[in-house]
RNA sequence: GCGGGCGUGGUGGAAUCGGUAGACACGCCGGCUUUAGGUGCCGGUGCCGCAAGGCGUGGGGGUUCGAGUCCCUCCGCCCGCACCA
């Protein structure tokens, strides 16, 4: 057969034509009653070449997607590029070339790819997110967040990366370290756009409930917004006349605070300590901290620091002055900058207190050494709570502090605002202008885009590099038409990522962001598809967006995601493939020597698609020949059948020709089990394997049209993750495309057998099997099963306690 | 420390509802064909044992007629968060 030879690239690029001449998964924005289907992996970010984390992403999307048409949905499969970013910045400053020109020379090379793939992707709808078309909208999205006041500006003391000289939003602050360089950060005092997240904080956290996403997911996204439910309650300083309040999940244990603490941030803390003998430490222990990293500040393991104020506070729950410290572990973004202090029963007050010689006071009952954080009855507080369970003493505590006008029911989160501003050059810029009398403007609608100039040095200075485009910065002030500066920062590039899919539905749309009527037919994504790397940043900031957009009434859905899927990585040898390590391998060797059919069969048939998974090159020999084998198969048989439609049912089934076809249905139900529920596209290659294979065992024993018949179905259920060879033979056999086709249906009558194999137990180890009637009874299985020779030996002699039988699987004696 | 996940042959993995552990693939062994073949086709392959048989899903315990699957406990590995009051 050496003339008959799989050539993988031949048949790649005859249908790879076929569906770029035909726009064949081009689909209209029209609602004629075809159930539609939204399908989205999340947009590749073009640098160099496309890796095997893109090949496996698209590969399980392109699966979803050819499924999903075959089962009779209109599919929505579209693809861009999230184009803005550091890393084409920082290869700018480095070699001087635009990052344009980088940009799109990779994204050039992600197509390329895509197609050789055979990626089934709508590209009438295809966008990169640096295109002025896209983030005029970008933009625009900007001045509807801030006309809400979802978007604004203050000073905060903020990650500062020193080496990519921009400020970080605390998602991509990585152990203290910049989540693009791993440079260590500083916290900076600057004034920075926000948006305004925390407002959603609730909504984020409950609306988690309504999606299909995958609970690891949902857990990481609930830990980030981290709701905590307590009472914030007033201490007052007498001496300097202020209230100082404090958030505590634990007002219960108020009559054990024995000190209060400040964050070193704090802004009062120098005031407090001016006059007292503590002011000159106070003042280098701020200091000294505000020096430090952030990572050695995080250090949960070394000795707890601090120093005393000089001052005092009444414990408003039964008048006790305690003392004021300033200390490095309270901090001052999270609740008000300050704590009350409880070493009884706070592990972190504990340490503190036993370095500094201060008091430690049981006041929950229970555990046996301090600090005791479980619960137990109230001791050593009042005769009003003492005996109380903590749980109920809390709620009557804080009932009273409110009464007592001394505090009140408090919830606070952990989620920040999410930090907008770059001091960077290759990101959409943000549409506002600084006049000298209006202040902060924002550009008119009507004059979107705010183009980003073309620029020289990208080199950062510690402002952005916009800065140095004079020209461009000096403008006139909307309002009064006087000079007036542009805002110089650009936006993070999650900005551009958080509407992206939104954008897909109406691409072409050039008058507004999208069409209400036209985003509703498709959105919210049905399947989403991506690494796990994006559960909390892309994916909350994502979420965010749409609600915000629906609050103002721009789109009508509340969650952007409505099931999503999140991708293992490939590894090499058990580690992540990267440059550093040397270890990389590009789909584009495996795609040349193999076909792309190979390589996209090979990634799915490796392990389950949510789990990592290690790259063998002899396991993609192994599906490269399956795939020949079906081949092969597939010529032989149409060089005896001819073109011909496929077999119906059988009319007197019987022999080989019945097992065949038995295994052709198998397989469609196993395939469409696999693909429906789950994902388990390993177990459905796994199970076209085994229709292949007992085609070719049986081949010589059976009609032409059952093989005709199992060969086809077999090209038929491939076609999702090879969907080039799935084509051939599929055309070859019925003259079809088998993309036209609908998805098989699982004769499942034909599967009931009238003889099964019944396992045979005694004690619950496997005796004998027994071929027995499927239908016959419980009396009859187990008479059946008492005359196996092994069942005797094993029951001979023995008392049989009880026999389980269940019809049609199995027989188990129970003996002693 | 808190939260989540995982542990099955020589290897990747399968077992979807508590009912035959190891599908499929790699590797290895054997046969046939072609032999120029590193192609193709067929068969075998958890471990111990000549066999009968025994053992076997990280360790220990439990529930059950029956456990890879459920419960407890210990060990190991991975991921996320981490002085969040």
């Amino acid at each position: 057969m050496a003339e008959h030879r799989y050539e993988p690239h031949d048949i790649e690029r005859k249908w790879q034509a076929i569906w770029e001449r035909e726009r064949t998964w081009e689909v209209p924005n029209i609602d004629d009653g075809t159930p539609r289907s939204y399908v989205l992996e999340m947009l590749p970010y073009p640098s160099g070449e496309p890796h095997m984390g893109h090949l496996k992403n698209y590969s399980v999307g392109d699966a979803v997607a050819h499924f999903r048409r075959r089962n009779g949905m209109r599919v929505l499969h579209p693809m861009g590029y999230d184009a803005f970013g550091l890393p084409a910045e920082n290869n700018a400053i480095k070699t001087g070339v635009h990052p344009r020109q980088a940009t799109e020379a990779s994204i050039a090379s992600f197509q390329r790819q895509f197609r050789s793939w055979g990626i089934s992707i709508d590209w009438s709808r295809e966008f990169g997110t640096h295109e002025p078309r896209y983030y005029r909208w970008t933009q625009w999205i900007f001045l509807k967040l801030f006309e809400r006041g979802l978007a604004y500006r203050k000073e905060a003391a903020v990650n500062w990366c020193p080496k990519d000289a921009t400020v970080l939003a605390n998602e991509q602050v990585i152990d203290g370290h910049c989540e693009r360089c791993g440079t260590q950060v500083e916290l900076r005092q600057l004034e920075q756009w926000f948006f305004r997240i925390t407002d959603y904080a609730d909504r984020l956290l409950d609306d988690l409930e309504t999606i299909d996403w995958p609970h690891h997911v949902v857990t990481m996204q609930r830990n980030w917004i981290g709701r905590s439910e307590g009472a914030e309650v007033t201490f007052s300083c007498p001496e300097m006349g202020v209230d100082y309040s404090v958030f505590t999940t634990r007002p219960d244990t108020l009559f054990g605070a024995t000190f209060f603490v400040m964050a070193p941030e704090h802004p009062d803390v120098l005031r407090l300590a001016a006059g007292t003998e503590h002011e000159l430490a106070v003042r280098e222990y701020v200091n000294q901290v505000l020096s430090e990293s952030r990572e050695d500040r995080a250090d949960t393991e070394r000795k707890k620091t601090g120093v005393p104020l000089g001052r005092s506070v009444i414990n408003p729950v039964n008048g006790e002055r305690i003392p004021m410290y300033v200390a490095d572990y309270v901090l001052m973004e999270y609740g008000t900058g300050a704590i009350m202090a409880v070493p009884g029963h706070d592990e972190r007050d504990f340490d503190f207190a036993t370095v500094f010689g201060l008091p430690i006071r049981r006041v929950i009952g229970g555990g046996e050494d301090l600090p005791y954080a479980g619960d137990g009855p109230l001791v050593n507080s009042s005769p009003e709570f003492d005996g109380l369970n903590n749980r109920d003493a809390l709620e009557k505590i804080v009932d009273w502090l409110d009464r007592e006008g001394k505090g009140h029911r408090s919830v606070n989160y952990r989620l920040r605002d999410w930090l907008l501003s770059r001091q960077r050059y290759w990101g959409a810029p943000i549409p506002i202008v600084y006049c000298d009398t209006h202040g902060i403007v924002p550009v008119p609608e009507a004059d979107l885009p705010v183009q980003l100039p073309d620029i020289e040095d990208y080199a950062p200075q510690g402002r952005s590099p916009l800065a140095a485009a004079e020209d461009w910065v000096n403008t006139t002030c909307p309002v009064c038409g006087g000079p007036a500066r542009r805002e110089t920062d650009t936006m993070d590039t999650f900005v551009d990522s958080s509407w992206y899919f939104l954008r897909y539905c109406d691409a072409n749309n050039d008058e507004a962001a999208w069409d209400p009527k036209t985003l509703a037919l498709w959105a919210p994504a049905d399947q989403y598809i991506g690494g796990v790397e994006h559960a909390i940043l892309h994916l909350m900031y994502a979420r965010f967006f749409v609600k915000a957009l629906a609050d103002l009434e721009l789109l009508d859905i509340q969650e952007p995601f409505k099931a999503l899927f999140t991708q293992g990585m490939i590894t090499r040898d058990g580690a992540k493939m990267s440059k550093s390590k040397g270890n990389m391998i590009s789909p584009v060797s495996y795609v040349e020597r193999y076909g792309a059919d190979t390589a996209r069969a090979y990634v799915l048939f490796i392990g389950p698609p949510d789990q990592d998974a290690d790259w063998s090159d002899e396991g993609v020999e192994g599906v490269h020949r399956f795939l020949a084998r079906l081949w092969r198969l597939g010529t032989e048989v149409a060089a005896q059948t001819g073109q011909q439609p496929l077999l119906g049912p059988l009319e007197a089934p019987a022999g080989d020709d019945l097992e065949l076809m038995r295994k052709a249905h198998w397989a469609i139900d196993k395939v469409t089990n696999d693909m429906a529920g789950r994902f388990a596209f390993n177990t459905a290659i796994a199970a076209v394997m085994e229709l292949v294979n007992e085609a070719y065992r049986r081949r010589e024993n059976v009609k032409p049209a059952t093989l005709h018949f199992a060969t086809a179905t077999a090209a038929s259920l491939i076609f999702p993750f090879g969907p080039h060879t799935a084509s051939e033979v599929y055309e070859a056999l019925t003259g079809e495309r088998v993309w036209e086709t609908p998805w098989p249906d699982a004769d499942l009558g034909l599967l009931e057998r009238d003889v099964v194999e019944v396992v045979v137990q005694v004690n619950g180890k496997l005796r004998d099997r027994i071929q027995a009637s499927a239908t016959s009874t419980r009396e009859e299985l187990e008479a059946l099963a008492r005359e196996r020779p092994n069942v005797i030996a094993h029951i001979d002699g023995k008392q049989v306690m009880k026999v389980i039988v269940v019809p049609a699987k199995l027989v188990n004696f129970v003996v002693r």
